[in-house]
DNA sequence: ATTATCTATAGATCTATAGATAATGC
DNA sequence: ATTATCTATAGATCTATAGATAATGC
């Protein structure tokens, strides 16, 4: 049962991951993405440093844009589970919206190499990376719908949702700036439903119950 | 006194800009980094898109990076301009750091091919760019005062700064997005102060003298 | 036999330079 | 003479493929 594995060993060093071949591409194209850029990532420089040479890539993604859209599909999928969770359920829509915020803000905060950075490649917008931009819309579209659900009146309701994912994606910005403390992720959340204009009241039951109903998420 | 130029004329067509060669390059190459990236958007396809050959862009710029740097300049240096002047100003610090958002989110929505973009190209952290780096930073800690001056918890001035950048920045992202209707300058302002919790009186007098204290400005 | 790696390389770029050319200025 | 453009290209990439190699699996 021991790890032994079949196919020609690499020449040097084993995976820096200890996850496998494919995990140390992803990891290191995250990192080298995120701060060269796309283009400016050589696929020899993501092999270096995943530790195997420049051609073996091409035995675990066929094209590089396969690794972009890999780590974008890795990114989103996450949030889109919490997002349909919480659409199903039924507490009140500020709890729910707080809960969102709360868990975006995490997910993005905590996340090895800030791969939250990479949907802001201007690569991104190519055609080869729809299956992802789709992704993404969705997850906009439930921030809008739980936003109009939190009473906001129905012609602001799309401008609210905006500046809450702003607030909410304020994290991959900080990160990028290398800042060391990120905000807390309840501050963000806070913030949002000020942002919403949403009375006193709804404010406080919604950052009271949130923890609850991000306690039940499965 | 008319417009004839010394130099060798174009092969084909005339400036698309009509204000010379080096403004032509300047606008391709603001529509092609920010939708194609950094090194994805080749000097051939700049100087096509500019109406000159390849080679001549080196004639302006002796280096691809001294494009992007210009670019990142030109957008900043009207930020601070308005930002050192509001600083040195003795109006409520709210109404002032409301005008500073309106102004911002107004230049950031009415630049021809959403040149703010361009500083969430990872290629800025290249070393080629410090110039404009640290007219960012200058930028940043000027929010961070007013914000502070506010009457922000001086442990939360940095955080709250954070969010109200987020927030004037949201206009970015959604030029990115390609939404038609970006949201507007007075709404982001009015947002920008409840995030930071100020109370509702300050907010109110806010709005009603920003308008004012803006067209104060040089 | 199958697999994952390796070496080697073809073909397609892409940046920046060298030097010629076609205008205006003096 | 000066200037801004042009053509041509050197040299350095970079992606993706072809085919060899060194392990394990049967």
């Amino acid at each position: 049962m021991a790890a032994t594995r079949t196919g020609r060993p690499r020449a040097s060093g084993s995976s820096p991951t200890g996850l496998g071949t494919r995990a140390d591409v992803l990891a290191a194209a995250a990192a080298l993405f995120g701060t060269r850029g796309y283009a400016s990532a050589s696929t020899h420089a993501i092999a270096e440093a995943a530790g195997i040479r420049q051609a073996t890539l091409y035995h675990h993604f066929a094209r590089k844009q396969d690794i972009l859209l890999a780590l974008l599909l890795d990114t989103v999928q996450p949030s889109l589970d919490v997002a349909a969770e919480l659409l199903a359920r039924d507490e009140e829509p500020a709890a729910r919206l707080w809960a969102l915020c709360v868990a975006d803000v995490t997910l993005l905060a905590d996340a090895p190499h800030n791969t939250g950075a990479l949907y802001l490649l201007p690569e991104v917008s190519d055609a080869a990376f729809e299956p992802f931009r789709d992704r993404r819309s969705e997850l906009e579209t439930t921030y809008r719908t739980l936003v109009a659900a939190c009473g906001v009146a129905p012609g602001a309701a799309a401008a609210g949702a905006s500046l809450v994912l702003a607030l909410v994606e304020s994290v991959i910005l900080q990160r990028k700036g290398g800042q060391t403390a990120t905000l807390d992720a309840t501050t963000i959340a806070a913030a949002a439903l000020r942002v919403l204009d949403l009375d006193t009241a709804t404010r406080e039951r919604a950052a009271t119950a949130g923890p609850g109903v991000l306690a039940a998420l499965g």
